[in-house]
DNA sequence: ACTATTTGACCCGA
DNA sequence: TCGGGTCAAATAGT
């Protein structure tokens, strides 16, 4: 007779699987929703109810991702639940910090010129190592396509990286405390089967930490507006973008910062996924247990986001 | 003038 | 000590 233990954590295994099975279902929902998008809009460019198609759209995608990350967070928090060490690492961290602060400020064991020199000084600064728990990480070749708006904060070159690693968190930060950030760089050079003529799409690793407790989220705010480059979208304009392959590039222009920091908004996220079981196999990974990896449809993207014209009507819709 | 980006310095975990 | 994440002053763009 199997002791109560092993039944809850067979009751753990059982809900994973129908999580996964419903993650599978949803993301291919998001696939079709996006590919249909991509042929219905275009064609009803010049409709008067491209609009409405194009919201109707949109909500369908956004319940998507609602219940992709309902979803998730409760893969989360089960297998978290079931693992011994559930920490509340904030506290811990916050913790740490406390005990930096004071040890800091005590070991000074002299005293009043060291205040002085204390309240001249700039305040000590603390940088709150982000959890890689968190994190949720996919490819694109349209990095800023996430439906959010973000703000450059910071580059940095990775060893062993031929790009640099750009840093951005949520716009609304401060406004609306939202903590959320995320990490794009460049991959290496790799050859798509999807490309065409042989002229592969420069593919981002984008790494998203944190959730968004802002509601400020592309097409449904009034006052945001679409403003994509071409550079940005354009297998072309890849090839003329400073952005594209160079090893040298200068900071200001490498990777996709420059670029991205010319979309004042982006569209709203098509989480697209190439192949379901891809997702699934990366979800429960054994050491890993947070961290998905959801690969882009490129052939759902090109109409999309590689026409330039789209762009601009995007741009007229958001409005 | 205001906002966003760049970039060197700082900080902290491994 | 090193690598990488964050800060914040300087700079650029509008």
């Amino acid at each position: 007779m199997k002791n109560k233990r092993s039944l809850v954590a067979d009751q753990s295994r059982v809900s994973s699987v129908n999580f996964r099975a419903a993650l599978s279902e949803i993301a291919r929902e998001q696939s079709l929703v996006t590919q249909l998008r991509a042929i219905v809009l275009p064609a009803l460019q010049s409709d008067e109810r491209c609009d409405i198609a194009a919201h109707m759209l949109e909500g369908i995608l956004d319940c998507s991702r609602k219940a992709i990350s309902q979803l998730q967070l409760q893969l989360q928090l089960q297998l978290s639940s079931d693992s011994p060490h559930n920490d509340d690492d904030d506290h811990v961290d916050d913790e740490r910090r406390v005990r930096k602060i004071v040890s800091s400020s005590d070991d000074d064991g002299c005293s009043s010129k060291a205040a002085d020199e204390n309240q001249n000084a700039k305040p000590i600064r603390q940088h709150k190592r982000r959890r890689f728990g968190d994190s949720v990480s996919l490819e694109t070749p349209v990095p800023h396509y996430d439906g959010h708006q973000w703000r450059k904060y910071g580059q940095k070159h990775i060893n062993n990286a031929k790009h640099p690693r750009s840093y951005y968190r949520c716009t609304y930060r401060q406004e609306e405390k939202c903590k959320a950030t995320k990490t794009v760089q460049q991959r290496e050079e790799l050859h798509y089967a999807n490309s065409n003529n042989g002229d592969h799409p420069i593919m981002y690793t984008v790494v998203y930490y944190g959730q968004h407790t802002c509601c400020k989220v592309g097409p449904a705010s009034a006052d945001d507006h679409a403003v994509v480059e071409a550079s940005q979208i354009s297998n072309e304009s890849h090839c003329q973008s400073p952005s594209s392959s160079s090893s040298d590039l200068q900071p200001a222009q490498a990777g996709d910062s420059s670029q991205g920091s010319n979309i004042t908004v982006t569209c709203s996220t098509s989480v697209v996924v190439e192949d379901c079981n891809k997702l699934l196999d990366m979800l429960p990974a054994a050491d890993e247990l947070t961290t998905d990896v959801l690969l882009f449809d490129m052939t759902a993207y090109a109409p999309l986001d590689l026409d330039i014209n789209w762009e601009m009507d995007t741009n007229a819709l958001w409005v």
